[in-house]
DNA sequence: TTGAATTCATTAACATCTTAATGTACAAAA
DNA sequence: TTTTGTACATTAAGATGTTAATGAATTCAA
């Protein structure tokens, strides 16, 4: 009689639901979006603060079409600049603008604040082994 | 020089994807969205498979506003019933239909198939500690 | 070199997320 | 009892998720 199991997917969800309670607040004081705050996020961490839209949108788990606006709207509010690269048209490049560099700056210590909070309440060995097991599960695939 | 840390919770989000790549094929054959399969994975393993539904937003991970609409369409597919109870029309009940009983039960070993793969590839004990850990991270709060 | 595949971004249409605002039903205080 | 407060679901509006379709640029094969 079919009868389920814990679910990982859920599990995932639930837990990173209690993990953005953190952040939220953080966020909407800045009028940022979560997606918006992973775009400028990852662009933080990659060499010359720039990729390939189609680059971007695999690592911040955003969809093509879905991107095509948040970058619509970044751009708008000054956070990114966008721009085709003359040998391949097809392509859509971004980066961080100034602006974008100084938001990320502000808000980067109310961020690692947050961050060890989240350590304390769970332990910094549980965390460390989460964020293992997480990198782990990333790489399957069907 | 604020420098970004690897990111919790967009390495939830990473291994959450990871994870639905499993799923997403199995809800598209039959024409559930992943809100959908939760409400009715939730209901099946709650005891008279049958919730309020505000009980139900926190456990699904879905906001009030957004489960009145996933709730009327599920409803209307047949999937699930709604009704006000007499002692408080305030609130709303949530229930599964037989038919949300033989679906369950229909892609449930598809759905175990897939959970024994992902397992597989991640390690037993791997994947119960993320299992554990996951557990413990949605009980922290700001 | 021409024409058929391929690779991108974008648009379209519908479902969901998110915050704020509404409105109704119940509960508690005056 | 009337008033005030509270707990719900729902609506509203803009942003995002999701799949399929469109269209432009590039690549590859004939």
């Amino acid at each position: 009689m079919a009868k389920p199991t814990p679910s990982l997917t859920v599990a995932l969800l639930q837990a990173r639901e209690a993990a953005m309670g953190f952040f939220r607040p953080l966020l909407n004081e800045h009028g940022l979006t979560e997606q918006q705050w992973r775009v400028i996020r990852i662009l933080k961490e990659v060499p010359d603060h720039q990729l390939e839209s189609r680059e971007l949108a695999e690592i911040a788990c955003i969809l093509r079409p879905s991107l095509t606006g948040v970058l619509v709207r970044l751009e708008k509010t000054g956070y990114v600049k966008r721009w085709k690269p003359a040998n391949d048209q097809r392509r859509l490049c971004v980066a961080l603008t100034e602006a974008g560099h100084r938001l990320f700056d502000t808000m980067s210590g109310d961020m690692h604040q947050q961050y060890r909070r989240i350590k304390r309440q769970l332990g910094a060995d549980n965390y460390k082994t989460l964020m293992t097991l997480l990198e782990q599960l990333q790489r399957v695939e069907p």
